[in-house]
DNA sequence: CTGAAAGCGCTTACAG
DNA sequence: CTGAAAGCGCTTACAG
């Protein structure tokens, strides 16, 4: 008698708890609600939705029923003033045209949620700086924040290292010691191996398209092809600035193409500009690819091996990439680790550098 | 003097308070520590930080000074156990890969940031049950939940609606009134004029790549391609199914050109596939597009208008679509709404679609 | 194993 | 305009 009584559900409780108030007052049930259903103090909930508490099997059991009940579920904002952590991480993402971006978003997502991350996102302009809009994150007491092909200022980099909030920039590295984290490809690297790979095809006069003057993944790019090319007793390659973009890089791309001594190869900055270049040689200049211009990118995104493309281009290791990018963040109070985490790439060679003649 | 006094901080007191503690225990600072510093009550520090609060603004500023001294932040979370907002908004996005819905995302981001609502997301395998997931963003009490190409139990739906949180399925209608809201093109009308204008431009052996057969966008497409073409006295279309994926549609489009009637025209349920579609049949099959074969996809993502492709689409209104989601996010209360919106698209005819001989 | 109580960082009537 | 106090929904020592 006494065992049915404690653990049954009292349901004329239930009954006035669950009926539907007005839907502009309409508020979730509360601990404190399925406490009273379930005849428990409000700390017997709390610890029946806390791993590891102490409660026996039985109260946890009618805790979990009353919460079933009426719907209950533990509000983690609350809980957060207390523990002191949110698992919320902030995420900036320009370039949101570029499936580079996406993809890494999505690695990134996906590694997070494994380790009980929530990424709270905006998007934004390219390469926009963000500072108003990671301010507002800070309010939500997010624990780390990445940026994807966005840039904030070195000010509130540091404000944000000092209150213990890493700052990640991914595929762009930090310019001066302001204090935030970077993870890139070894893009130096892969431009000087971008530049063996042409001059070993057979281009004698290659052309860089930038994306902006001051990105950092950008410079690198160029400086790695320059350098290589130059000691190779190569001309300086022409170069224009594509900005990144369809627009930057149709532009970018005629004014390559009509060039005094137009280039037989063109390495741009990322694969993005690359696709949009081979669309402008191939459509309005009348060009074959490989044979009458070589063209390179850089990512390896998926459209880069598509047999209408077949563009060669380095691969940045997205896994990789990602991986570190996470590491940063879920051993966000070990201190022993390098301030930018360079992985290697690969070259991948495809038909728009192979000439047929 | 006492003037003086009144507005001065106390300096002594700001350099204990802002001395870096271990960086193990950094806390940020509260609106405690700031009414401290500033020689207020804590009440006040909260005004300075509310729009149209009752404050004068000489304490508004002595406030908002020691706020900057001590770099502090007012805590959101915090605020929404009392205000009962959280102006956080849940996103779950399958099929990142697809073009058409990273744009959704921007578009959404931008829109809702511009209400003030952050955007909690989360990424997950195109189509997923997304059930856990979204239980888990109920945690952080979103108010709202947009799913771009994911789906979850119509129990999950019903749930969340009760509790005051629509759920907005976005380019995919509700199936059977579980309660959630929707936003689409009207598929059934675009796809209808597509059937009328491969009609018109001579095909006559048309054939749908079906993305998966219980998506209603997929069905509404096909629906109303295979009742056009039978009206108009057409066999009905072969079908296969392309599962959305680059996998997939490749197995399709083979599938399709090597019918045995082969079909002289393929209306894939979203470009993604007709452009994999357009890979194949050139590339696999040496088939000139717009003559030896037709391809039309739907929905006019960017890729689509490049000149290697010309895909004849249609074109969703992906402005539209967005601020109508919005809307319904921004008007929780207001009752008075459809539940499935529709917004016209508009047919957009390339050179897929265009026979020269 | 359990409950009463303190407290996380805020907002908001309520008096003054 | 201002502060003391109550309270948002939780967690967590502290006694029992």
């Amino acid at each position: 008698m006494e065992h049915e009584f404690i653990y049954a559900i009292d349901h004329e409780a239930l009954t006035m708890m669950t009926q539907s108030p007005p839907p502009s007052q309409r508020s979730l049930a509360t601990a404190h609600d399925v406490a009273r259903l379930a005849g428990v103090s409000q700390s017997a909930v709390s610890r029946a939705f806390t791993d590891g508490a102490s409660i026996s099997p039985a109260t946890r059991e009618r805790v979990i029923d009353a919460a079933h009940a009426l719907g209950y579920r533990p509000n983690v904002l609350a809980r957060s003033l207390i523990t002191g952590q949110t698992k919320i991480v902030g995420l900036a993402m320009g370039n949101v045209d570029n499936p580079f971006f996406t993809l890494a978003l999505d690695k990134l997502s996906s590694r997070l949620s494994g380790r009980g991350y929530r990424l709270l996102l905006f998007t934004t302009e390219m390469n926009a700086r963000v500072d108003e809009q990671i301010e507002e994150l800070l309010l939500y007491r997010v624990e780390a924040v990445i940026l994807l092909s966005a840039t904030m200022s070195s000010k509130l980099v540091c404000e944000c290292q000092k209150s213990g909030i890493p700052v990640i920039l991914f595929n762009r590295t930090v310019t001066g010691s302001n204090g935030g984290y970077s993870v890139t490809t070894d893009n130096e690297h892969g431009a000087r191996t971008i530049a063996l790979h042409l001059i070993e095809a057979g281009y004698t006069r290659a052309a860089f398209m930038a994306g902006y003057l001051d990105s950092s993944t950008s410079q690198a790019r160029e400086r790695g092809f320059f350098e290589t090319l130059v000691e190779s007793g190569r001309a300086p390659p022409l170069r224009e600035v594509g900005e990144f973009t369809v627009e930057g890089a149709t532009l970018a791309a005629r004014r390559l193409l009509t060039a005094g001594r137009r280039p037989d190869a063109i390495f741009c900055a990322n694969d993005h500009m690359a696709l949009i270049t081979i669309e402008v040689a191939r459509h309005e200049f009348g060009l074959e690819l490989g044979n009458d211009i070589g063209v390179v990118g850089f990512d390896d995104i998926p459209l880069a091996s598509w047999a209408s493309f077949g563009l060669t281009t380095y691969s940045q290791p997205l896994d990789a990439m990602a991986d570190r990018t996470v590491d940063f963040i879920s051993r966000i109070d070990d201190m022993a680790r390098e301030q930018n985490v360079v992985v290697p790439g690969k070259l991948m060679i495809r038909k728009s550098t192979r000439r047929s003649s």
